[in-house]
DNA sequence: ACTGACTCGTAC
DNA sequence: GACGTACGAGTCAGTT
């Protein structure tokens, strides 16, 4: 039943590399021809071989023996073919993440490992399958339990010998094949062999006698030619020897056991190939491993039960065991589990331990009673902060925040699993750590209870069954972590997470920690003002109506206007009538009750979110501290909330004076800088139209001129309607809009708007081919890519339902183009926020493409160049950026 | 009392 | 259906 095949990993990868055309490459320009020929022959030797253990060997780039005892040993042997070098190791890469050991070993070519390793097999009768394109193996055959199968050439031509086969093969028994390649020689490994002896004569030869050295005891009985060849050969046959014969005890630091097939983590695997861009190759994979998916009974990752937990009983020990650590073992991964209500939470209990040691490491654990102690928090924190090199974690920045509001301080981001997590997928639910497990070290990781969701936990639980939860966690979190890590390299994010995302956690979290004054009583008139006006409109409506009923009530307010007043109604909604602003614009003048309605809806969303719930929001010190998440949006904006300071009103005169509110401290000022139209401009850096490259080189009133250009007439022509359209259709691109859309926006006909559209497409051409091209490429890869590597899953591009699919291509039209512009504003935070660190400056909100900083009331003028400076310095595109600046005591004296 | 689906409205 | 990305208030129906 058991069999175990051994791989010659380079052989094979040689033979599958000119089995393939170089024709197979990513879109990147990976060569993957080797790649993929690898993979299918590796599939196809477990399907057809069933074995129950696999390895692939590799050769070890240290010189070896044989180098040492043959300065020409090898030494015409051609290089590896540019193309394939890079490509062994991803197939290195593809053979572990399918939970296949490598093996290789310094001074010793993979031959020698095979062979070490078919002896170990052999002497535990376990039968052994040695897969080569090189002939040397043939030595090891040995009956009934070594075979060889020898591929002849491509990916499926193999020949499966045993001692007979050799024999027939080649002539000899496979324990005389070093003889009888000694004495003919071998010219790919450039061991000159006899002048005169060929294969034929060599086995002749060695058969005649029983083996090369009882040939050379009997020299006088071979002819007078053969005789002197040999004999003047004599040191040069005992080298060739040396140099074929295989070593068969190389220290090896492998047992069978590891080399038994066991369950499979997909994900990695899926990864890789989806990186490769070999679509087919990962379902064959799927189709071939996919009976090992682990299940959730048994976890791929154990939970480590070796490593010991060091339970500290005072904040000295906590720093000492800190401060103990040596540096090469400063990167730790921290877990915290938090007490308290949401937003006025505080650690309860850490722990720390060494990042990327899965085994043997204490974990130290500081357990509640010494993290409540006062001061203790703080001097742990700054230990960790000053002497580890780097923290690993889940969600860092809630920690990062809570350290720098506390006590100021910060400390060195290593790798965020949830940040990482997102860049690797930002479509996916959740990022906490047991999402993070769940999907990165396959099934259900059974390391940590129930009681530790969110990582809160309860202090009524026992000291021992907390550091055990602990403990789990910290496993977890430091193989996950480990993972992500590998995986965000493999997908080039790494980049992207160490310039961009990973010093962005800090801004975030400092930016949290500040927050942004408001003027409590300010919004407490504003609100009541609202909350007395939508009382009365109230009181109107029903009055009206006839009845009291709850305007608030979209199923109410429907009955009341379709049925007891008899408005016609124009739209539904799958669960009754459309009571929306669009709808009930077009019953305006047909009934007085309807602008009292809209004017309702208004003022009552000004009371309810932006009055009461702001003021809810306002924290002890006066402030709102909302909190930006970097793992929501898929695009890779960011977004707020509690309370989300993204949509503040600003459209209408009533709404924009809560920005009164948002206020800098007596004697300080808010500087707000916004880019100007950011993302029409990305559309020009990335479609490089030259007419609108040149519009906004031009830098006079953009809309104006693309109106100029779709209407065809002079710029000093353009109708004020007209540059109306035009700005809409910008406005509407980024969004893949269709005629339906702008018709609707601009009140116009769909014909109508189809002409305007067609016109700015064939005044501005090639925005027209990227957005196509845009959405083809993202079909093929099936995900979208900005230009700093920033990635969307789009798998609904191939979808069969014409609504998903036109969906996913309006989706991938907009991800390049917001994904983009939130890099750019990323960057931006980034710089400045480090520009700012020499000034009496902080950044305390920031809005999509739009930067608030308060600072002293004598660096307004300085801060305000420095930051339109750094934000349109952010990167350089083909446009320019051009940024504005305003500086005063509020939100609202912008301008 | 809690939860999730739904509708609506605000921002960029 | 028809314009992408968010968050939140409020209603309503179903569950505990």
């Amino acid at each position: 039943m058991a069999k175990l095949l051994v791989l010659d990993g380079f052989s094979l990868a040689f033979r599958a590399f000119f089995a393939l055309p170089e024709t197979l490459i990513t879109s990147s320009g990976q060569y993957t021809n080797a790649i993929h020929g690898f993979t299918t022959m590796l599939l196809n030797l477990v399907k057809d071989q069933q074995p129950t253990h696999i390895v692939v060997a590799f050769d070890h780039p240290d010189p070896t023996f044989r180098d040492k005892l043959s300065p020409q040993y090898k030494g015409t042997r051609k290089k590896a073919p540019e193309s394939l070098i890079p490509q062994l190791s991803l197939i290195g890469h593809v053979v572990e993440s399918l939970g296949i050991p490598i093996v290789e070993a310094p001074g010793y070519e993979a031959d020698d490992v095979i062979a070490t390793i078919a002896e170990i097999a052999k002497a535990n009768r376990l039968p052994t399958v040695v897969v080569t394109g090189d002939r040397d193996s043939f030595q090891l055959v040995s009956d009934p339990y070594v075979k060889v199968l020898y591929n002849r050439r491509g990916v499926s031509d193999y020949e499966l010998l045993d001692e007979d086969g050799v024999e027939k093969r080649m002539g000899v028994r496979p324990e005389l094949y070093p003889e009888l390649a000694a004495l003919r020689g071998d010219p790919s490994d450039n061991i000159p062999g006899i002048p005169g002896v060929g294969e034929k004569t060599a086995a002749k030869l060695i058969n005649e006698f029983g083996s090369l050295e009882e040939v050379l005891m009997h020299l006088d009985s071979l002819s007078p030619k053969l005789k002197s060849a040999l004999a003047d050969h004599r040191d040069q046959l005992a080298l060739n020897v040396k140099l074929t014969l295989l070593v068969r005890d190389v220290p090896l630091e492998i047992t069978l056991d590891e080399l038994e097939l066991g369950p499979w983590n997909p994900r990695p695997t899926e990864e890789l190939f989806r990186f490769l861009e070999l679509r087919k190759t990962w379902d064959r994979t799927l189709a071939v491993f996919g009976s090992r998916i682990a299940n959730s009974g048994r976890p791929v990752h154990e939970p480590d039960q070796k490593r010991s937990v060091l339970s500290v009983m005072s904040p000295v020990e906590a720093v000492a065991f800190v401060e103990s650590r040596p540096d090469d073992k400063r990167a730790v991964y921290l877990e915290v589990l938090w007490i308290g209500v949401p937003g006025r939470s505080e650690p309860a209990t850490i722990a720390l331990a060494e990042s990327s040691a899965f085994n043997g490491s204490t974990m130290l654990v500081v357990p509640p009673v010494v993290m409540s102690a006062p001061g203790a928090a703080k001097q742990i924190f700054e230990s960790i902060s000053r002497h580890c090199s780097s923290v690993d974690g889940v969600g860092l920045k809630e920690l990062l925040r809570y350290l720098y509001s506390t006590f100021h301080i910060l400390f060195s981001v290593g790798i965020d699993g949830a940040v990482a997590g997102y860049l690797l997928d930002p479509s996916a639910s959740g990022y906490d750590l047991d999402s993070l497990a769940a999907e990165w070290l396959g099934s259900s990781f059974s390391g940590f209870g129930s009681e530790s969701v969110n990582g809160v936990l309860s202090l009524g639980l026992e000291q021992d069954r907390e550091e055990a939860i602990l403990a789990g966690r910290v496993d977890a979190g430091v193989q996950t972590v480990s993972i992500i890590g590998e995986a965000l390299a493999r997908r080039s994010l790494d980049d992207l997470y160490a310039d961009i995302e990973r010093p962005l956690i800090t801004v975030l979290a400092k930016m949290e920690a500040l927050g942004i004054l408001v003027d409590k009583g300010y919004l407490s008139r504003l609100q009541r003002e609202f909350a007395t006006e939508a009382f009365d409109l109230q009181n109107e409506i029903q009055e009206i109506a006839g009845q009291p009923f709850n305007v608030n009530s979209t199923q109410q307010l429907g009955k009341v206007l379709f049925e007891k007043l008899a408005l016609p109604p124009l739209k539904r909604t799958k669960t009754g009538y459309s009571t929306d602003a669009r709808s009930l614009e077009r019953l305006v003048g047909m009934h007085p009750i309807v602008e009292k309605i809209m004017r309702y809806r208004e003022v009552e969303k000004l009371r309810s979110t932006y009055g009461e719930g702001l003021i809810a929001e306002i924290a002890p010190d006066g402030r709102i501290h909302a909190s930006f998440s970097q793992t929501v949006a898929r695009t890779g904006r960011l977004s707020s909330d509690h309370p989300n300071l993204h949509n503040i009103p600003i459209r209408t005169e009533d709404g924009r004076r809560f920005r009164n509110a948002f206020i800098a401290p007596q004697g300080r000022r808010l500087v707000i800088a916004d880019y100007s139209q950011i993302e029409l401009r990305v559309i020009a850096h990335l479609s490089k139209d030259p007419g609108l490259v040149e519009a906004f080189a031009n830098g006079i009133d953009i809309h104006r001129q693309t109106a100029s250009y779709t209407f065809g007439v002079p710029l000093a022509e353009v109708t004020p309607s007209q540059r109306n359209k035009a700005k809409m259709v910008a406005y509407g691109l980024a969004y893949g809009m269709e005629a339906y859309g702008l018709s609707q926006r601009l009140g116009i006909s769909v014909p109508e708007a189809d002409e305007i559209l067609k016109a700015f497409f064939a005044a501005f051409p090639e925005v027209s081919s990227y957005m196509k091209q845009t959405v083809d490429k993202a079909r093929r890869d099936g995900f979208t890519t900005t230009e700093f590597g920033r990635i969307r899953p789009l798998p609904e591009l191939s979808s069969h339902n014409f609504r998903l699919r036109e969906a996913a291509e309006r989706q991938a039209m907009n991800a390049g183009i917001q994904g983009l512009a939130a890099d750019i504003f990323k960057i931006a935070l980034v710089k400045l926020d480090k520009e700012l660190l020499s000034f009496d400056g902080e950044i305390v909100l920031q809005v999509h493409d739009e930067v608030l900083v308060e600072c002293g009331v004598n660096e307004v003028n300085e801060i305000e160049v420095l930051v339109k400076r750094v934000l349109e310095g952010a990167v350089e595109l083909s446009v320019p950026l051009e940024v504005n600046v305003y500086s005063g005591t509020s939100w609202a004296d912008a301008k």
